[in-house]
DNA sequence: GCAGGATTCAAACAGCCGTTTGAAATGAAC
DNA sequence: GTTCATTTCAAACGGCTGTTTGAATCCTGC
């Protein structure tokens, strides 16, 4: 019934190792085989804690990725109590949105893991893996679209979901592959050089928020095409 | 010597199959024999014409991604032809970056396949993808860099590189899979019904490119940390 | 000490993968 | 019509995949 403390030693070696190879390779490309050798556990040990290599990316992502997502909601709601009234900081409330995913990568030991995991998780085909992402990612994008309204109430919604779709998209970009920035921009754009990059983010995307939206768009719902 | 052009009937066939194979399941996941099954063409056929999986993967960037890139360079030439000197308009350099790849997909029949792709080969781990992707998109990142240095000249251009790369996580984020997009606003916004995914996003980049750079950066090369 | 459930382990399962082979079919050149 | 290179084809190769099995352990409760 209760579980037993010793089980947890190879659970967490599972994931840990799990969450390394999935960072380095890819979903699809990381084989049980390889995780488990990198655990120092046996081959089988994965199915009788996770049921399935599906069970295990389910139990990594909610180890990860759900109290990510968890913070983001907290810090938001820190900044609405800070101005009870009156417009949000668009800066503060993409901070809340953003920040999250650094913090978990400076908190934990475990490099660059965890960065890359979330590139992996965005960009990857997988179906349930995108249900997941729905799932968790639907609730907070939608609480983060009614922020934005009150930070910048010029803007119709539906624009601003647009934006911050737009924001996710840039910062699961910085995140997947720190080395091609790096290359692509000749050394002068290095990720891994803390937070700078989720600055340079910030402030990119807060403009963005910010600019006039185009002439009716965002209320009416026509649109030409078949 | 000189290629015969019946070889090309099951060529295409297979580059056809291949890239909407690519774009459904990602590149690790498509299997050379579920390419041929589509195309009605020899399993043998592919390492006949491309050498192996990688050959294939290669001819089929060459095809598509490739002439994008060119296409960029020449849209740049024009705006840079039309205000022979003075500032050049961000919206008009963002969207010879942009559009390319909306062009290129409502030029061809084949609905989805494109824009899916594109998103497949900036989101996989693959190292050759990663190589072609750097090698084509390095020389571009640059031109587009100076570009916008003349379009946003108070702003350094380091800067702007990261600004540009947020942009094209941007592009590839609303490219990957659009339904997401759908599903996790409700049916608020769908990158689907044309242009108007596109019109947003310029909207946004070019308000993000013009916001003030932080105090003192993108000049010095001074960091903390390890 | 002894039961009994929880956990580990080596070994094997079927299935799909990319790739190779060698023969059959095709089509142009003479 | 014969020759020769190009292209197609069915079949198999070794290897890696996720998963299952059943026995061997370990640990707990009595």
């Amino acid at each position: 019934m209760s579980p037993a403390p010793a089980a947890h030693d190879t659970k967490t070696a599972i994931l840990d190792a799990a969450e390394a190879v999935f960072a380095e390779v890819g979903l699809a490309r990381a084989s049980i085989r390889r995780i488990v050798q990198r655990a120092g556990v046996n081959l089988a040990a994965v199915h009788y804690h996770f049921g399935s290599k599906e069970g295990l990316i389910e139990a990594v992502f909610n180890r990860r990725v759900a109290p990510v997502n968890a913070r983001r909601l907290e810090l938001l709601a820190a900044v609405e109590a800070a101005h009870p009234e009156g417009a949000l900081p668009v800066e503060a409330v993409l901070e809340a949105f953003l920040r999250p995913m650094q913090e978990a990568r400076e908190a934990d030991g475990r490099a660059d893991h965890l960065r890359r995991l979330y590139g992996r998780l965005v960009g990857e085909p997988s179906e349930s893996v995108g249900r997941m992402m729905s799932r968790q990612f639907g609730p907070v994008l939608q609480r983060f679209g009614k922020a934005l309204k009150r930070a910048v109430p010029e803007v119709p919604e539906p624009v601003l979901l647009w934006r911050l779709l737009f924001t996710v998209g840039a910062a699961a970009h910085l995140m997947l592959d720190p080395l091609v920035f790096k290359k692509l921009t000749r050394g002068r754009c290095d990720p891994r050089a803390g937070a700078e990059g989720l600055a340079e983010l910030i402030r990119f995307a807060a403009a963005g928020m910010r600019a006039p939206a185009a002439a009716g768009a965002g209320e009416g719902d026509q649109e030409e095409g078949s």
